[in-house]
DNA sequence: CCAATTCTGTAGCGTGCGCTGCAAAACGTC
DNA sequence: GACGTTTTGCAGCGCACGCTACAGAATTGG
């Protein structure tokens, strides 16, 4: 294997760019962000951007890879399987400082929903990130009360979660703090 | 006044426009519907368009007055002043069956939360129409439990409400009756 | 130094957008 | 029937979009 490739080499660093672009595709949106918006914030040509990733949605699935991993990192790593409802507290009190350290951005897989609309691969991500979060609350939930229950409850909690996240965008940080300690003292209610 | 003008006579009804502008918007969001496409479902031409609302956005405010007012007679109506928890119980109810018979578009509102970013008429009235679901949802719920107990548990609604909405996009009306039985066996706790 | 290869900047392609100008059409009024 | 008024269909404006062609710059291997 060689060590290095020849050829002109790339003058920029490619998950500094998948970075600013996760940031600006969430800021304002993937159809609001245009291709001139992303050469300008990341000074990158276009020619360079769509030589390294193909097209404006490639990059956009790059990004949201990276967006996947930060949420599991941040916050699903709150919900460990068997956590209870201490650790799902934990995460909730998370999530709100997360959203508000995130300039009330609100989720990118929820602005998602709607801007993707028509494209299947985009749609199956969007509906596997929801899953992954119902996934991680139904394990840390797993044996607080009977199955059932448990399991309506984890279902209004995933529905609270993005709800606060879509609110978050016309929003502020005491508002939302207080959407996320309603939530919780609902969730405490349930030790 | 007159009982007729003078010049020659619309040539369409304006409100069955706007109701089928809101059709459109809401199906498949404000920024992705061109002047073309409704110029197209409507049968109404683009110069007709104009000369009759001015612009695509005051299009969109006319559409967005409509809808509020349909969600207002077909479930806020639920929330009578003290109508408790049964009340709330009814409200969840129809809307699950509001969304599905709505081909589940979710709620137009949720989708202007990002797309109508920067334009204060439109963040001002998406913000208002959270706060009149969040006041309806209290007039309900007042003396069914202490203030401050009945106040965190309506936050934790309206986040939820908002959160099936948002998830319906990607979703099936299976996963939307799920959802919502969960929140309301959530909300029968209470009781 | 020279070829081969890869990346970069510029300039521009085709398309669709919101919106408008304008002449003809369809009405009330006299 | 002529006139003023309003609406309608058509054509097209300027602009921004995603994307690409192409020549030159920067590198490695010989």
């Amino acid at each position: 294997m060689a060590t290095t490739t020849p050829g002109r080499p790339r003058s920029f660093d490619v998950d500094a760019v998948v970075d600013g672009a996760l940031d600006l595709f969430w800021a304002q949106g993937y159809r609001e962000t245009s291709t001139r918006d992303l050469e300008r914030a990341l000074g990158v040509g276009q020619s360079s951007l769509y030589n390294t990733f193909g097209s404006k949605r490639d990059l956009l699935l790059r990004a949201l890879d990276l967006y996947e991993a930060n949420v599991k990192d941040d916050l699903l790593v709150h919900l460990e399987p068997k956590g209870g409802l201490r650790a799902v507290d934990t995460f909730l009190a998370a999530l709100a400082e997360w959203i508000i350290a995130s300039d009330l951005r609100g989720c990118l897989v929820v602005s998602l929903m709607s801007a993707g609309d028509g494209d299947p691969v985009i749609d199956e991500r969007v509906s596997e990130y929801r899953a992954g979060i119902r996934r991680a609350l139904l394990g840390a939930m797993d044996g607080t009360a009977p199955a059932a229950e448990v399991a309506a409850r984890a279902e209004a909690l995933v529905a609270a979660c993005f709800g606060v996240q879509a609110i978050a965008r016309s929003s502020d940080p005491a508002e939302v703090r207080a959407i996320v300690e309603g939530i919780r003292s609902v969730v405490a209610a349930w030790g």
